[in-house]
Parts: structure tokens; sequence; C-alpha cells
RNA sequence: UCAGGUGUAGCUCAACCGGCAGAGCGGGUGGCUGUUAACCACUAGGUUGUAGGUUCGAGUCCUACCACCUGAGCCA
């Protein structure tokens, strides 16, 4: 048998019989000849087969072959204008390792539920492929960015014996004879690995059983956490900030195929520039006390004020010094306005809102114990957390980003359930 | 959870004022040596989301329920 190739590299084999294992991605045929579109997960090439050149009994057996039937074909690759991608098999011998029934998902519309009914079928599909790749891009470069910075990765355990946060909702499963909860960030535990390590980063699953229904939100999402040890506020920005650039930078030089298979718009990707533009939150709130009737002075952002806020600008926009009652209660308010927090959101251009939660952290022992207090939290579970600031406390920062929001965004989609390979959503937990 | 919307063939959708349940794609059969979501001919495919109600007659009107979609709150 000819040597192996995947279909990304046939290339190299211009001229010389090579052979390749996939599924049919699509088929026709004309008279005594037979077009199969071969897709292996790294490309796609058209495999034409003659009659006169398989023989008869193979010519007809080809003619069986139905929408992702598993085939081993072996031919000669040769260029050709007539083929996408402009290589072409002329098969010399196939081998059917599986007829398939009739594939639900054809090359024309499907409505979201049947295809999310099918996702497990569907991530075959060329978008759903590209989202992935980009996914994967964007993934890696936060792995070789927090790498290139010597940050050490300590993962953060998923089953919690309480609230991280305590203000939204968690998901409660047993735990032998007592209950346990699924994370909802492994900010703390970054917080104790900050102090062993210095700089730290986790990157996990995350759950919140938040009734959300909308576009930005799933119940299991992953998040990069970073945790910095001897560092304030405007450091951890500056970190939020060249994390968001390396993404940039790798997407747009490695995946400028699968964006442009997206129809994404580059345009907004590429002009985007350090530094971003940085707001307290009371010059952000003057402007939507104009745009927006509806907001309230002193509360959070909602979505359509995110969105109100990113569209001013070309680049994301960094949102520091909100509330301290809109705010989680390890954050570190501010000694020059104490109603302020140290924190930051970072809201993505082009209305896709926000992508990075952070700040610097409250590292006083007692005025941490009285936040605990008044937010009515469990005190003996924060034990541990307690003593990250009775040994050795130091001004800390970090913060998480999400990243499906990310890929939402670098890939242009409208909605986040595309992002993730199985997402789980208030009405989704199939397959 | 709230507010809107949708539910008809495997899929995407039609069906006028309440009057014979229909098309394209996909499937099957046959044809074609250059197709790219091929084309041509033939063909199979239905408890109209579920349960009630109104009516001579309900896909269509009414009630309840279920599922999904869009948006809001909350958040990354």
């Amino acid at each position: 048998m000819a040597p192996k190739s995947y279909i990304a590299q046939v290339g190299r084999f211009l001229g010389q019989e090579v052979t390749l294992e996939g599924w049919v991605y699509n088929h026709t045929h004309k008279g005594k000849l037979h077009f199969v579109m071969l897709r292996d997960g790294t490309g796609i090439i058209q495999a034409v087969i003659f009659r006169d050149t398989v023989g008869e009994a193979a010519f007809e057996k080809s003619l069986q072959l139905t929408l992702e039937s598993s085939v081993r074909i072996s031919g000669i690759v040769t260029e050709d204008k007539r083929a996408k991608g402009g290589f072409e098999l002329q098969a010399q011998a196939i081998e059917i390792l599986q007829i398939a029934p009739e594939y639900p998902i054809s090359p024309k519309e499907h409505g979201i539920d049947f295809l999310m009914e099918n996702r497990h079928l569907w991530l075959r599909s060329s978008l759903q492929h590209a989202i992935m790749k980009v996914r994967h891009e964007i993934i890696k470069a936060c792995r070789d960015y927090f790498d290139q910075l010597d940050f050490t990765l300590i993962d953060a355990p998923i089953f919690t014996p309480a609230a991280c946060e305590g203000t939204t909702t968690l998901f409660e499963t047993d735990y032998f004879d007592s209950k346990a909860y699924l994370t909802q960030s492994g900010q703390l535990y970054m917080e104790a690995a900050a102090m062993a390590f210095g700089k730290v980063y986790c990157f996990g699953p995350t759950f919140r059983a938040e009734k959300s229904k909308t576009r930005r939100h799933l119940t299991e999402f992953w998040m990069i956490e970073p945790e910095m040890a001897f560092c304030d506020l405007q450091q951890d920005m500056a970190v939020a900030e060249g994390l968001i650039m390396k993404i940039l930078e790798r997407v747009l030089e490695n995946r400028r195929e699968e964006l442009k298979k997206l129809e994404r718009d580059l345009a907004p990707l590429e002009v985007i520039r350090t530094p971003f533009p940085r707001m307290p939150y009371d010059e952000a709130a003057a402007i939507l006390k104009k745009e927006n009737p509806d907001f309230i002075e002193g509360d959070d952002f909602g979505a359509p004020d995110e969105t109100i806020l990113s569209q001013q600008h070309s680049s994301p926009v960094m949102i520091s010094h909100y509330p301290v009652g809109v705010k989680a209660f390890y954050m570190k308010a501010d000694p020059q306005q104490p109603d302020r927090a140290l924190c930051v959101d970072v809201l993505a251009p082009e209305g896709y809102g926000e992508i990075i939660g952070g700040g610097q952290r409250e590292d006083d022992l007692e005025v941490l114990l009285n936040k605990i207090r008044a937010h009515k939290l469990p005190e003996e579970a924060f034990a541990w957390y307690l003593d990250l600031r009775r040994f050795g406390s130091v001004p800390h920062a970090g913060f998480g980003m999400g990243i499906e929001r990310t890929v939402t965004w670098i890939c242009g989609l409208k909605h986040i359930r595309e992002t993730i390979p199985f997402p789980r959503t208030m009405s989704r937990i199939y397959p």
C-alpha cells in the first residue's frame, strides 16, 4: 500500500501515490466518473474515481458510499485548477471501512435546536471545525503567554466546600455524607498558590447555576485565571492587556483561513493597539447617563451598557474602580476613595461585552474578616483563605478571562454556544 | 424567573376568511467522463408538539401543558 498522508500535507506527494483515510464529506457522480470529497480532520480533498482505473467492481462499490462513510483511498496526487484547494487525488484503489446510514446533517440549512441535538456530528462541519481551531489557538496563546512570563500552572480543584464568591448560584452535589459544590472560580486557590510560587495561573472548567438564558452564558465554561503576588491593579491591567494582544497576534498569524471561513471581518481585530483605553467607573457612568436613560448611577453595568461603552473605542476598554457594593467581598477598596474597589472589567470591542474581570485582592486580615461577616459568608469555610493574610500577606492581584466569550468575540459569532465543543446551558445537557 | 415568538415529512419551510396535507433538500431506483450545495426522470416518506374544547368540518379558532428560539436580570 502507498504511504499514508494527511490531506493538509498532500502537496508534498505531488505526482506520487498516497493513501488517505477519512470520511465522505460529499460526493457526486456522473456516469463512469465518481467524485468523493474526502475529509480527514486536517482538510478536504476531492478524490476522482474513474471506472476504467479502479475496475468495475471497485467502482460499483464506491457508488454505495454515503455521507460520512469511512474510507481509505489510495491514489496519485495531482494539481488541478478545477479542484478546491488545488490538489486532487486520482484514485487507484478504495477500501470501504463502513457505509454510514442516512446522515442527518445535510449541506443545506438546519435549525439551531436540531444542530445542537446533533452536536456530536455537527462538530464535523466546516464552520464548527474552524471555530474549534480558533479556540485551540486562543488557548495555546494564553498558555504560551504565561509560560513566557514565568508563570507556573497550578490546577484548582473542581469540588469545593463552599462558595468562592458567595454571590452566584452554585451546583450542589453529594460528597459522601456531606455536600460539595462545583467550582465557580479557581481564584481563591490561586491566591494560595501565588503566595507559594509568586506568579501562577489556572485553566479549567467553572460552573454557574445561574438561570441565565442569553447568548453570552453557559452553565459550564472555561476560564484562565492568573494571580500574582506583589502586584497592584495597574500591573494587573498591564498583564491583561498583554494577554489580549498575544491572543490577537497568534490568531491573526495562524488562523486567518479559519476566520475567513467564518466570514469574520479582520479589520476590527487588526486595528487594536495598546495602551487600551482605561476609564474609571465614574467616567463610564457619566457617558451612560447621556446614552442610556435606564442606567442608574451606582449600579453595575447591564449588557446594553457594556455595548454602549465598548462601541466607543476600537480597542478593548478597561473599566476600573466600581462601587465596592456591586463587587465581590475579596476586592480591595481603594485607599484614596474607600467606596471604590481596585477592580477592572475588560470589555471587548464591537459590543461583545465583558471578557475579563479581576482586580487587586484585599490583603488585610481584619478588613477581609469584616467583609466576610458583612456578606454573611460561612467564616469557617474561609479559615484557610484568611490564613493567607495571616502568614506573610502581600499586595496581590489577578483576573479571570472567559475563554468562550473571547472565542465568540474573535470569531465574530453572535452566540456563545458554538464556541465550546459540547455546550451546557440551562436547557441543554445532551449530547 | 419575566416578556415576546415558534412548533406541519429525516431537514428547511408553504398551506389565502376554518373546507382534498404541499414543495425543495436529503433517501431509494435509473441515466450521464469534470462534478463542487451538480443535473434529468421516476419513487417512497405525515397521529400537523401533547391533552382537551368550539364547529357539519380544525394545521388554522379557544384553554392548559411541553419543547425550543429571542431578549432582560446575573455574570466570565
